[in-house]
DNA sequence: TCAGCTTACGCCGAGCGTAAATATG
DNA sequence: CATATTTACGCTCGGCGTAAGCTGA
């Protein structure tokens, strides 16, 4: 169980290949044979099968683990070397598509005050994405969003310790097209809406998994799924008529749609900062830009805006 | 980040000392000194202090990931060697004190009858080492309890895909010894005892973390503290009058203290099965019989107890 | 037949132990 | 000065590449 032998694994397992892995890997096809080799003979199982190139019951079973343990090492790896501090002249920092943007672009303003010769990458992932990539080192600041009961914290991919902050808790809407039945209501409970059209968005709304444990109902049957990154996409979809999303209510809405504010209690939309466990100066001071862009309120911090 | 230098790192926190964790590894003390040589050469940062020998700030962070990184390799190998799927004359079986070993014992009794032969372990351990053990392949089967909100599952340790099932949900209820101004009560709200002197006794009763979660406040500070496993002797603490303790109803209460009901809303015991993905066949013998032992209601199982 | 995985074999370096050197309290 | 870690050094074995062998579509 050789990391570097998972890395082969997973390389061969991806691919489909065990010379197309080598390459990516650089090494040769013999290494690559000889590390599955080593790998099934300390297992004492087969972990692919050959001609074609597939896992095994085992192997992917293995491959659950692999990507996990791989990623736990990096983040071993960047969390440790952390402490040495070096302050970076660049901050990377990303962000999921809900979490704000407009509280990103002010926290930034206010960080080029202090540190004019700051320069800043900013990236938009899904929340793994960020989680991922905050562990491993590639950002320093992720900022994610979702679904939860109030002060609850968001539920995170398993990624080794990450320290979390919530900066802010809304309540949700429901967007639905302007010539619905119901555009006209101030409010409305999810309950009310089970049998709805819904759009399954998990990366620009809130997922109907998240909505679904909440209710506790196993309906909410999505009429169309949306994988993509973008906003207004979702929302002509929605003013399209092809079926209802729930955002949080500061979402900005345009014409053709419109917002009725979820009144379910013990669920709301959450946004928290994610960073490693000593963050640099330059993140310390966003943390904190970030952080006061809202009030506090309650044990947990964060505001609760209607 | 070799998982052998890690194991030897930890071996060396752990002891304190270079040539300990050379005995216990097997090693020399020299190859143990080359071990946390190279570890520290690939980080670029030393991890640990000699004389003494105490792990530096870097240290500490590896410590953190090391432990959970080399667990979470075990648990890989023993997923995958489930899959071969050798059946056990043995099974080896863990259980939180509370997890009901009553639950445990009738259990037991029919899976007797269905299996004369197997021979079962049966073990009590906390929480986080039930989760390990079963996560690891030590334990074929483990019982964990714990505090939640209603069919929410309860929170494991970081130690890799487990499969959960919940067994039961009952209702919680505070124990006090029989002299105590509210002896006579039969139901109360956790916040009218948020100033009562409190146990806290995480391994044999609901841990006051999880309570102050639920509660949201930041008071039930512990007048005493109990990290023993034996309830019996959490409960003549209670009645000596040390302190107060939330127990599930179902615990059993000698003389000298009684039982209050918490009518705290969205608060109660949950006992849960954990096994690996695919279970031996008389592994999956004992969830049947263990999750039938209670009738189920709502959508994740398990039954509520009054 | 041939693309692609496996096996044979030789080379180099990683990693261990023995033993001498060194540092600390 | 005693105890404990580090360094030196030689040996063995693991792991990689080259190249030949094998096998299924």
């Amino acid at each position: 169980m050789d990391p570097h032998l998972l890395r082969t694994f997973v390389a061969v397992a991806t691919t489909g290949s065990f010379s197309a892995a080598a390459s990516e890997l650089g090494y040769t096809q013999s290494a690559v044979s000889q590390h599955i080799a080593a790998l099934e003979q300390t297992l004492g199982i087969a972990v692919l099968n050959r001609r074609p190139v597939t896992p095994t019951l085992a192997g992917e079973r293995l491959l659950e683990h692999a990507g996990a343990i791989l990623l736990r090492i990096e983040a071993a790896r960047a969390d440790v070397l952390r402490v040495v501090g070096e302050p970076p002249g660049a901050i990377v920092f990303a962000a999921t598509p809900l979490a704000g943007a407009a509280r990103v672009a002010r926290a930034l303003t206010r960080l080029r005050q202090d540190r004019p010769g700051l320069s800043v990458t900013f990236a938009v992932a899904d929340r793994d994405e960020v989680a991922r990539g905050v562990a491993s080192g590639t950002y320093h600041l992720g900022l994610i969003d979702g679904v939860a009961a109030p002060s609850d914290p968001l539920k995170l991919p398993d990624v080794g310790p990450l320290r979390t902050s919530a900066v802010a808790q809304e309540k949700l809407a429901v967007v639905v097209p302007e010539e619905h039945p119901l555009a006209a209501r101030r409010r409305i409970g999810l309950r009310a809406l089970v049998d709805a059209r819904w759009i399954d968005a998990p990366v620009v709304s809130a997922a109907l998994d998240d909505l679904r444990a909440a209710v506790e109902t196993d309906s909410l049957r999505p009429a169309l799924t949306y994988t993509g990154a973008d906003l207004l996409t979702l929302l002509e979809l929605v003013a399209a008529g092809h079926g209802l999303a729930v955002l949080p209510v500061s979402a900005p809405v345009p014409a053709g749609v419109r917002r009725i504010i979820v009144d379910t209690p013990r669920l709301v939309h959450r946004t928290e900062l994610l960073h490693g466990h000593l963050a640099e100066p330059a993140a310390t001071a966003l943390i904190g830009v970030l952080s006061s862009t809202s009030e506090r309120s309650g044990p947990s911090g964060g505001s609760v805006v209607e």
